[in-house]
DNA sequence: CGGTAATCGAGACGGTACGTCATGTCTTACA
DNA sequence: TGTAAGACATGACGTACCGTCTCGATTACCG
């Protein structure tokens, strides 16, 4: 995300390798993730400007431009940051119902507290434009859910518990598009209830 | 769309009562339509601006603002014009596999021609924001093919191929939503293999 | 100010030559200038657009344009309308001291009771750049008033009252200058004593 | 003229108080209103578009506007700024008739070397209906000569050269309003002889 | 302890698009 | 032919946001 002028990539945080001159202001960088966060979930992407991020931040323009090359790179990283929080990282139930469950309960539930439906939007929106930006929502949002959902079917397979030859890929599409199909057309509930139905018909169609 | 003073909505093509005054310019509205879809598919909505249609359709900013109420409405009008034309309308193959092949297939091709993903996500996107055009996204863009899945899904029930009692909009969701998820997404191919795949997984796991 | 197709200039009142088609509406063209002379003293020049004149008259504005080139040519004239009736014509009454307050007291009175300085300023300003126009202002505010007040020059003359090889122009100018510059810069008042102090100042220079 | 946020106004060239953010471009800000001025020459106030003014100062729009609220306040200054250069600033010749002359012939000079009339017309017309210009037009343009001619006024009745009593806002009154009645008339020429003319008709209105 | 270097705040700037509005022309149906 | 209705091209308006920039002030380290 940073755009390093020497040395190495150091998004997350820097190894401790002090530095010549001031370093970079922690509450700065944690008031203008949040103030992004607020202003996406209130007014959607479009409506949050960096202005208006920079104000409720009590921080300056720049100082978010020196950090994060764009709106929506900075949007990215906000959302995320308020994702990871209450992510279930470790997952193995002994089920592979039980595996997808802990994966997709929480992820509906998380979704439907507060309007992350637009967010996410503007953000697939950004990503279908911008090549760079699009690799970073891959590795944020999308992988590291597949990464899992594969594990979990490995698992499975493992255990017997579904045929083998089965194309995991297909199956976690059929898993999270149809939440995402919800989420974004609103056109019918996104709820635990659908969760559990999407999971037994998954299950069913691997059955034989 | 239109912003009607008397009388009930036109917007497809008003019934031949001739009204005073100049009637407008049929071949303005096709010319701003066509610009609008050209330059969507080229920049996307962000970059699609309303000088540029207006420039390109050899037509004035403020027609254009006659006849629409934003650049959201002009785009969604421009997509669904550009995508109808191809859509098959009378669909009954005599299989529910036939008939939801019959659906998808076309729908996927005409997705992977062009660039619509990026088109689609930016008025997924606009939905979430603004509630009248979300009605209007979903009256044109969601209902019409839900309908025409319910109704295939009935002739199946009737013809005894799938029990009774399936929940035809979680069978639905699950045809749709990952194909909505590849286009998106962007993290697997879309192709006529992925369209089987996923109908026979559906039609698998309704067969008890 | 007519753009006559065919036939002489009948701004005034056409003669009653019968011509071929639908005649002229009376009604329309009187209801166009009071309109628009309504329109003016509430908004100005500036704030009052031919739409709005169309609109209050119950006319259509192609009608306006058949019979005014422009938005200014119109005011011009429904000024010129509304000022024209309470105009003293003939004056003669003997002195002149007498006549000059009978040309000038009224003119102030009727520039007093509604804001006709927006008005005039406005219409001083388009004659700076438009010469038909201006051609048009000067025979219709300015001329009329000078014949005026040549003449009553003239009669003092004649009378003796005044020395002969008096400057006409300078002392008509210093007449209605001061007053048209209190009209427009309103930086003091412009009432019945500043016209009888600029009388005054006159026949006094013009006493030796 | 400016907007202040804080502290005092600051229009004229602001005190060397250094202060925080990247400062005002002097360069930019003498550009706008050069452009400004030659435009409202060559083209009048209705003529002189403000995307025409950042144009030619190479300036943005935004620029403009944020300095300046409306086209209107930024002629003022404009010209303002155009005119004050040459102005006579001290004026104390002896006598009030040479007074008078240094006051108005360096104005008439001015005025016709240019189309300054166009440009006065159209500041007078907006004064008429914005009361926030009005008191800017006034200070910059109407009260400095006034006053001016006030003190011209004062010493000649200190050396006794007219009398006592005289009502210096209507010999004021006599003076430049006939010289802005020609500029803006242009009924007859306005010249140096006028100007004497004026002058002497006022001085012998004055000598009882 | 003073110098060096980077960050931060404030905020002006060029650029670009937005959506609105007014002028004056044109087209149709009706009188 | 004149008129009402109203669509149209043209083009200016003033606003909002983006991303860059120029300052002075601040906060570290390093010699």
């Amino acid at each position: 995300m940073r755009v390093e002028r020497d040395g190495p990539a150091v998004t997350e945080r820097a190894a401790a390798v002090p530095r010549r001159g001031r370093p970079r202001s922690e509450q700065s960088r944690l008031a203008i993730l949040d103030a992004t966060t607020e202003l996406l979930l209130e007014h959607g992407l479009a409506g949050a400007s960096m202005d208006a991020v920079a104000e409720r931040a009590g921080v300056s323009k720049a100082t978010i431009y020196r950090w994060w090359p764009s709106k929506e790179a900075l949007a990215l990283e906000a959302v995320y940051r308020a994702w990871k929080g209450e992510e279930p990282s470790q997952i193995d139930t002994g089920s592979l119902r039980g595996d997808l469950r802990a994966m997709l309960v929480p992820w509906v539930r998380r979704v439907r507290e507060r309007p992350y439906g637009r967010v996410i939007a503007a953000l697939v929106t950004e990503a279908q434009t911008d090549p760079t930006f699009e690799e970073q929502y891959r590795t944020r949002f999308v992988e590291p859910r597949r990464e899992q959902g594969r594990a979990a079917f490995a698992r499975a397979a493992a255990r017997g518990e579904i045929p083998t030859g089965v194309d995991v890929d297909v199956a976690l599409d059929m898993l999270y598009g149809p939440l995402y199909h919800r989420l974004l057309h609103r056109h019918a509930p996104l709820n635990d209830r659908f969760v559990a139905d999407v999971i037994d018909a998954v299950l069913r169609s691997l059955a034989r």
